[in-house]
RNA sequence: GUGGCCUUAGCUCAAUCGGCAGAGCACUGGAUUGUGGCUCCAGAGGUUACGGGUUCAAGCCCCGUAGGCCACCCCA
């Protein structure tokens, strides 16, 4: 039998890259009690047409990365009905019109932390499984929750430890004035067409917005394209003033960048992606979001402001091992260690210690104890409690393993000294 | 989805011209009769990614497949 290997663009994460995992995501977690987000919980697979709807039929998630399920019998008509999700926003606004929290004293915000799935090609930093801190604000239009929205995920990654991240910011208008723009890069390419590649050809006609994505592109042609920010109407004028103003206040730093676009007619006004500097061109987004305040309309709810980011947490976790950033420690650990079959006394002593809130490893084993050391200390036990004949005055041996010191102390003072 | 490079023990890697599959680390046991780490000794660990072909003989040559990395595309 052929042996049985984790799915193509999948990995498993092994104990010690975990904590690692473990470390940002209760970063994030302390974020989101602090920004005062609430959590929300939803499926990891929803209809293809929410997807299709929420993000664009003609965007690559949607076009090419759809990783479609089928159900137990797998027919073609379910295989062709459900995909799993490859970003939140859609099904938390679904779940937002579905349960009618429109009513809910707002603006609404809401969090929530999950694998997502893209079938493509997988690459270092690129998986067909990955996870994502996602949060999301729900009727709120004005500018300061974007900033606000920035200046969270700058902390987020200053928080964790990395450094050199790098907001690139955009607005793209709004239904106002992103038609006229969307006719001026028309105008713009059409005349040379034969100098774009057949990727770009394509999105002239489909999205326009998207030719300004393709990295293709001849740089004469993208200096000279008209700018989304010199097409905005005054509202959204004012609004990306607003933003840069109001970032320029909380100190987060940005750059405008005039090529980044969400494509789509309910994307609205600010688009940003987080960058990190040292790894340019490959997979050096390690974050991005933007306002949405067209979707929940489009996807059947009554008009509501949005806005949100995604910020990839193995990216942020190769980040991380880039630079060099070490995770802290984990609070001590103790073995319980003892003579013979005494794992009555050892589980009894374990359970105390328990109650005083340290993290214990009793030895089941009946070995040696220097062997029942020797495992203690490769388990990365800082310290070993040993059960003796005391352990009738209600006293053990303690050893810290880092020095070899031992004494002897009352069982209910070793939480004490081993907090230290 | 396209192209390039790669795949030998759990990990990092050797193996001359096609001629007995190895080392270090890690793991297990012993020296040390119930106090770890150092040292020494020993053990276990392999369908050489998978499938086929050429050959007296294949880890090595040929074909196919899968997977990894890199580039493109795009994104997180």
């Amino acid at each position: 039998m052929p042996q049985i290997t984790a799915p193509r663009g999948t990995r498993d994460l092994l104990p010690e890259e975990a904590v690692a995992f473990s470390h940002v995501e209760s970063v994030s977690r302390d974020l989101a009690r602090r920004y005062a987000f609430e959590r929300i919980e939803i499926p990891l697979f929803e209809r293809v047409e929410l997807f299709a709807r929420g993000l664009g039929e003609s965007s690559d998630a949607v076009e090419k990365e759809m990783f479609r399920v089928g159900g137990a019998r797998g027919s073609d008509e379910e295989r062709a009905e459900w995909a799993l999700r490859p970003e939140p926003t859609a099904g938390i606004v679904r779940a937002f019109i579905e349960h009618g929290m429109h009513v809910r004293p707002g603006p609404l915000r809401l969090t929530t932390t999950g694998p997502m799935f893209r079938y493509d090609r997988p690459q270092a930093g690129r998986y067909r499984q990955f996870s994502q801190w996602d949060v999301e604000v729900l009727g709120d239009p004005g500018p300061a929750v974007d900033a606000e929205l920035i200046e969270l995920a700058h902390r987020f990654y200053a928080e964790v430890g990395l450094s050199g991240v790098v907001a690139h910011v955009n607005s793209i208008g709004d239904a106002a004035c992103r038609p006229p723009y969307r006719e001026a890069l028309v105008d713009h390419f059409r005349p040379h067409v034969e100098r774009l590649g057949e990727d770009a050809r394509r999105r002239l006609e489909v999205n326009p917005l998207r030719v300004l994505d393709d990295k293709a592109l001849d740089p004469d042609l993208a200096a000279s394209a008209p700018r989304s920010v010199d097409h905005l109407c005054e509202p959204c004028r004012e609004h990306f003033a607003a933003v840069l103003a109001l970032l320029d206040a909380v100190g987060a730093r940005y750059e405008v960048d005039h090529r980044l676009v969400r494509g789509l007619d309910y994307y609205t006004r600010t688009a940003f992606e987080f960058v990190i500097a040292g790894r340019e061109g490959q997979q050096q987004a390690l974050g991005g979001g933007g306002r949405y305040d067209g979707l929940v309309e489009v996807l059947g709810g009554r008009p509501t402001a949005g806005i949100g980011f995604g910020i990839g947490l193995d990216r942020t976790v190769l980040a991380m091992d880039e630079q060099g950033v070490t995770v802290p420690p984990a609070g001590p650990l103790v073995a319980v260690v003892g003579f013979g079959d005494d794992h009555a006394d050892r589980l009894r002593v374990a359970a105390t210690l328990r109650d005083a809130g340290l993290a214990v490893r009793p030895d089941g084993t009946s070995r040696k104890l220097g062997k029942q050391l020797e495992s203690a200390a490769k388990a990365g036990a800082g310290w070993a409690v040993i059960i003796g004949e005391e352990l009738a005055r209600g006293e053990v041996g303690l050893k810290d393993l880092a020095t070899g010191g031992q004494r002897t102390i009352g069982v209910d003072e070793v939480a004490t000294a081993v907090r230290g």
